[in-house]
DNA sequence: GCGGCTAACTGAATCGTTATAGTTCATTGG
DNA sequence: CCAATGAACTATAACGATTCAGTTAGCCGC
């Protein structure tokens, strides 16, 4: 038996006697092909070891790679850690499985501000949240259908929640019960990297990154209902939505003395808001009545306890299965806004 | 201008009255041509648009595609919700992206007992807890490096952890106080789904769970230094690892009269522990006097809480390190024994 | 001025398929 | 009996790159 190369569909043919062309009908098309011949090809391939057409060459011939690449904004060591990502990943494949596609992960934050090679290889893109790295999507091949998710891209379908009236629901609820010190904990906002208290001047930066700004604008818009100048509300910002990255920031605000510690935190997700939970529970702060808490995001990890999350629920699964049915074109690629739930746990009654 | 199909390296070679090997080399060896030719195709490139090499012509004639496929035992859907999974593909991706590779997720359970035909464009496969579909395997291309992660396969290179000495680890902890009622919670051990309470009978099943399989020899282990016969310990079995599916059995577990009701809970994974933590804590038990509980896995959401789940922590994330290390050749594919931690959290001291 | 060497570039084969346009041959309707 | 039809199968040209074996041209040393 010689070193054995791999075995080729034109190997088959030939073992058999036939055209390639038959037996490429034998794998694709069985009414080309009389029922006994293909049942012949069939066998053989199954004793020469044949596993069916590679991948690389069909997807050359034919253009198609049955390959769905996303796109995230963050390293996908960070995104596949991340409760909302992981779900709008989840939708995705929930959905391309039923299509037999496949799903490739491709990160934004290349350490060259480029591409891998390989994304040319996929028949579509989800884009997730890419805000700063835009330039990289101008890397990608015209022509191939693309759907932008959490932001937005001209001349594409994108798929947004309403963040802005979500925002300013949450925001107007806890506020009914006036705080004596509200606060904001807010994510990534600020142009320079800072993880900590922030100033008003910092808070107003281009809209870099659309939703946060857009949470912002709907608390601004509660503040303002309830008589709250913006000013008055300190703010701080976290760099990455980690526990890690998180903490340390939740500690110092919470150690400020009683009479400047705030006694409501408006934070911009499910994460900051359990880590804040978990650290004021530690420092034996009662929960509401010392301090009240909302989220944003409505992740699992925030209602299978005690007490419950108060936050605004989106459905990042469904904003998966939106953006691969029109990839897939199972749907017309339009622009889609999905609305959000407030949920009211325990945290901010 | 015509309806302009896409350009290819052809017409940009064309269009500057070079050869094509000229303009591959200007994208993939610098040192083959002058710099000034290479700036100059670069730059036209640049204004036709080109955006570089096909990847999938590219892969056909190299042989090569940069893409790594991870073969999930799950649906991808569950997959990517579960946080041992997801931390396994974080280190996974952590790795490939320092080598310029890209992930690519295929599902064990595919609809058609076949693999998707997009994956014979993978590099290598690494292959996570397949056990009952390990036929699909047979369809992957030979000669390409395959390792296993939690499971055993012949001729392959396979990632595990210490599960029956951890199994034993815990559960002589927990057994150093004596409980009056100690229960096993089960992953899916049996071969018919089964959720719920399971008899000895049905636990003795071939070991088509690997790694269940050893957790619960080590528990056994345990049981018999501690003189405590099997077959005097309840269990119950869970059919799949998430809060919807394992609430229902344990509330009714804890719903037994108190002279029933287990008063130690070992359990196969950190998810089902915490289902359970919570379900006990709305019913009023104390943990952990009137409860104990332990866990497996040490997920983040067991630590970042009151009180900490008791548990031994794997690390996920650095098996997807190694795996990925193996498959690209940066270690040498040999068998690892990763090792495991106790941590003592609070609910069972 | 010549052989030898290197840098810079080219021509053409090749990767493993699929698609298109045939060819062959038995069957059918008129 | 002949033209027309259709089923079953084939030959071959792509698909868009990379690679290998050359070919040129320029330069160097003697």
């Amino acid at each position: 038996m010689p070193p054995s190369r791999r075995i080729t569909l034109k190997d088959l043919a030939r073992e058999l006697g036939v055209s390639t062309a038959t037996v490429s009908n034998a794998f694709n098309r069985p009414d080309q092909l009389s029922p006994a011949l293909r049942e012949r090809i069939l066998t053989e391939a199954q004793r020469l070891r044949y596993h069916g057409p590679d991948a690389k060459a069909r997807s050359l011939r034919t253009g198609r790679s049955q390959i769905i690449a996303v796109i995230l904004a963050e390293s996908l060591t960070y995104s596949l850690n991340d409760p909302v990502a992981s779900e709008l990943l989840s939708g995705i494949a929930e959905v391309l499985d039923t299509q037999g596609h496949t799903l490739l992960l491709l990160s934004g934050r290349q350490s060259p501000a480029r591409m891998p090679s390989s994304a040319s290889i996929a028949d579509g893109y989800i884009v997730y949240g890419l805000m700063p790295s835009l330039a990289l999507l101008a890397d990608l091949p015209a022509q191939r259908p693309l759907v932008a998710v959490d932001f937005d891209i001209e001349h594409h379908a994108c798929i947004h929640v309403d963040n802005e009236p979500a925002a300013y629901a949450i925001a107007d609820h806890a506020l009914a019960t006036p705080p004596r010190r509200p606060a904001v904990i807010n994510l990534r906002l600020t142009e320079q990297p800072c993880n900590g208290r922030i100033g008003p001047e910092q808070t107003l930066l281009p809209a870099n990154r659309t939703i946060t700004r857009a949470r912002l604008d709907g608390f601004y818009r509660a503040f303002a209902n309830h008589g709250i100048e913006p000013g008055e509300v300190p703010m701080w910002n976290i760099e990455e939505n980690t526990h890690e990255v998180c903490a340390p920031v939740i500690e110092d605000l919470l150690a400020l003395p009683d009479d400047e510690r705030p006694d409501l935190l408006l934070c911009m997700s499910d994460r900051i808001a359990l880590t804040a939970l978990m650290l004021a529970e530690a420092r034996g702060l009662r929960i509401p009545e010392d301090l009240r808490i909302t989220g944003f995001d409505g992740i699992a990890e925030g209602q299978y306890r005690a007490p419950r999350l108060t936050t605004v629920r989106q459905d990042s699964t469904e904003k998966g299965r939106i953006a691969a049915r029109m990839i897939l074109g199972l749907a017309p690629a339009e622009s889609q806004l999905l609305h959000t739930e407030l949920v009211l746990g325990e945290t901010c009654p």
